[in-house]
DNA sequence: ATTTGTGTTGAA
DNA sequence: TCAACACAAATG
């Protein structure tokens, strides 16, 4: 595959690097892309298309693309490229496992061809836990192996022993809350600068970000903005509560946390240049999390690399560290994960397991 | 011999 | 991003 395209950074030089195509082909010419073109759906129908071996009957579905052999291919894009997700008899089935590739990589509000996931369903709920707590790659694979049901309701075994809460928790300290996709919704991140790990004993929390999530009351006493600040709970990936004094500094101007806030980066090692994430729950009750992780945001949390906390290893039945096998139950040969490079073995430091 | 799924392109 | 098309690589 087209190596030079694994991270981010050489997303946009590596568009069709190292692969020009010498010269642009003079192919056939005349080819049209998308069905649009002219009229599809009008005569040739379901089972009638037998006699012509010309026109491939186009899909309802999005992500579902027609086979030869009168099967159905199911694709999704990923930064202009495309992952296949497997042939599918069904066109239905085909369309099931783009939904699930879709909001896998494109999280809740991705467009499927069938209803969503709710989190609000029991049901959903698990399956979008399973699919947080599986690489973008493991997904794909079960897709393409047409074992993606069987593994959800392997998952679903085990996870039935524990409470939703708990499952919350075991899942935020292995990857993470999963912005934007499952029960938190990401608030904030920032990378700490030198001075929010230093002596300081402070975390300046961006203006933006400060006035947008944790409004603090500031009352108006003689044209002065008087705060006394008030203390947040926030709950890490492993349920610990950190509280934190949160205050609004005149001199600089600035949102911080205080008190609380040098116990939290000497614990978790924080680094300058590690990032600090916020979240909150979607719920009512409106609770804060807290979690970091070393280094620049990662593109997708990904299958957690390396040092995880051995708890994490066992919860899933699967390595989540080191890629599943390529192998799968059926002993079929499996065209690896070099699929989509990505960049998922970057390495991480203390953060990630002290989530 | 078939089927999968990649290479490519035009359109959105 | 997406799907249509052609056809080479992968499988049985």
């Amino acid at each position: 595959m087209d190596t030079s395209c694994i991270d981010e950074a050489s997303a946009e030089s590596c568009t069709f690097a190292g692969k020009v195509k010498a010269p642009p082909t003079p192919l056939p010419l005349q080819r049209m892309g998308s069905g649009t073109s002219g009229v599809y759906d009008p005569v040739l129908e379901p089972g009638t298309e037998a006699e012509s071996s010309k026109k491939l009957p186009s899909s309802q579905y999005k992500g579902v693309v027609p086979q030869p052999n009168g099967r159905w291919g199911a694709q999704i894009y990923e930064r202009h490229q495309r992952v296949w997700l497997g042939t599918f008899g069904e066109e239905s089935e085909a369309a099931r496992a783009y939904d699930v590739a879709a909001q896998r990589f494109r999280g809740r509000d991705a467009v499927t061809n069938f209803k969503p996931l709710s989190e609000s369903d029991e049901n959903g709920a698990a399956e979008l836990a399973f699919l947080a707590s599986h690489s973008k790659a493991e997904i794909v694979d079960m897709l393409r192996k047409h074992t993606y049901h069987d593994e959800l309701t392997q998952s679903r075994r085990w996870a039935n022993k524990f409470s939703n809460r708990n499952v919350t928790k075991l899942l935020m300290s292995s990857v993470g809350p999963l912005p934007g996709q499952i029960n938190h919704q990401l608030l904030f991140d920032k990378v700490v600068t030198p001075s929010d790990v230093g002596k300081l004993n402070r975390l300046v929390v961006p203006k933006q970000h400060a006035e947008k999530n944790f409004p603090l009351r500031n009352e108006n006493i003689d044209n002065v903005a008087v705060s006394k600040g008030v203390l947040l709970n926030f709950e890490d990936g492993a349920g610990k509560v950190w509280r934190f004094r949160y205050s609004y500094w005149n001199s600089s101007q600035s949102y911080v946390l205080t008190k609380g806030w040098s116990r939290f980066v000497k614990e978790k090692s924080l680094k300058a240049g590690d990032v600090v994430s916020f979240w909150k729950s979607n719920g009512p009750e409106e609770q804060l999390y807290i979690g970091c992780k070393s280094r620049s945001t990662l593109p997708d949390h990904q299958a957690v690399p390396v040092n995880n906390s051995p708890v994490v290893v066992r919860l899933f039945g699967v390595d989540i560290g080191a890629s599943m096998a390529p192998q799968n139950k059926n002993g079929k040969r499996v065209r690896d994960m070099d699929l989509f490079p990505q960049h998922e073995s970057l390495i991480k430091k203390q953060c990630v397991n002290a989530l």
